[in-house]
DNA sequence: AATAGTTAGTTTCACTCAAAACTATTTGCA
DNA sequence: TGCAAATAGTTTTGAGTGAAACTAACTATT
């Protein structure tokens, strides 16, 4: 079981929930609570998502990002890539190591730099990186129908201004 | 070093990124992509909150969310700490176990069920969920600052929907 | 040119996780 | 009543994680 699927609501004795508050003065509700939220949403988006890259082509989160900067920039050392994906070194060497295996990278050395190396999608790389990147859009897509066109531009909006301030020490 | 800490930009040899696209017809770009974004927002967010209860209380992300769903319920199963949390039901009994262990947790059988148990906090467990609610309700006023009451509503109302999209096989 | 300090990337270690297997208990139904 | 199926919760397992240690290569300073 996945690990916020709970499949069916319990059909027999439902859940006599304790009511909400009474002992609580401090007027915190997780429901409201903006971390909490973020984070199952974040979850959920990307538990369904991963659908597509991990049933259907065996990436991993980490691979994923990898590739999908790769496919925007073509070539990155190790380090861009853990910079532009928001990942530590170690998870994208070891992403970067096991897509060098399977056949969808490339891994050459840096000639300005013996200690770095460029990478850049193989050719079945590149194929399967054009066959994900549509389906990927696609979905995100058909999640912002969720949404109006404002209501999309306000959430990236309000995306970026709590992301700076998470940057800039709020 | 953090997952996301890229502490300093290099000072020296400032990361000649190669050119977005241009390779790349499928217009998808990360940075705009909601997935990642919400990815990195929430990761970003609970990395900075978890310090309030990590460095300070020792309690892990599980923990914290079985403690602020007894501190509003007062009284529930580990099926419905489960449920409310977004947590599955291994991820429980684990925190569970290591509430009960830092006795911050009573664990009483459920007179009606002896399969099932009745979780409540320790006095212990009140004092400190006392101590960390306002301190989360803090910080997280500090992050909301960073946008417009009318854009922070917005926000909450977009992540209704677009929860309930994916709720609902969207 | 020698060396101290920094950086790129890999590996190790201890821990966490999700999924599945498992135990104990309860329910549905004959 | 008796027994199959469902449920609550725990434990096991294999994979993945972040932090820190590590290697190799580079830079700056003298």
């Amino acid at each position: 079981m996945t690990e916020d699927a709970i499949k069916t609501r319990p059909k027999i004795a439902p859940d006599p929930l304790a009511p909400p508050s009474s002992h609580d003065p401090s007027g915190l509700t997780l429901d409201a609570f903006l971390p909490y939220r973020c984070a199952v949403l974040a979850e959920k988006i990307s538990r369904a998502l991963s659908k597509l890259y991990t049933d259907r082509f065996g990436l991993s989160i980490p691979e994923w990002r990898i590739m999908a900067n790769l496919g925007v920039h073509g070539v990155l050392s190790p380090q861009q890539a853990a910079q532009l994906g928001h990942m530590d070194k170690a998870k994208v060497s070891r992403a970067i190591a096991s897509m060098v295996d399977a056949g969808l990278l490339r891994r050459d050395p840096d000639p300005t730099d013996n200690r770095a190396a460029q990478l850049r999608l193989s050719d079945r790389g590149v194929k399967v990186y054009r066959d994900i990147a549509p389906l990927a859009l696609d979905w995100e897509r058909e999640l912002l129908a969720a949404l109006t066109p404002d209501e999309a531009a306000a959430l990236h909006s309000s995306f970026d201004k709590l992301l700076n301030r998470l940057d800039t020490g709020g």
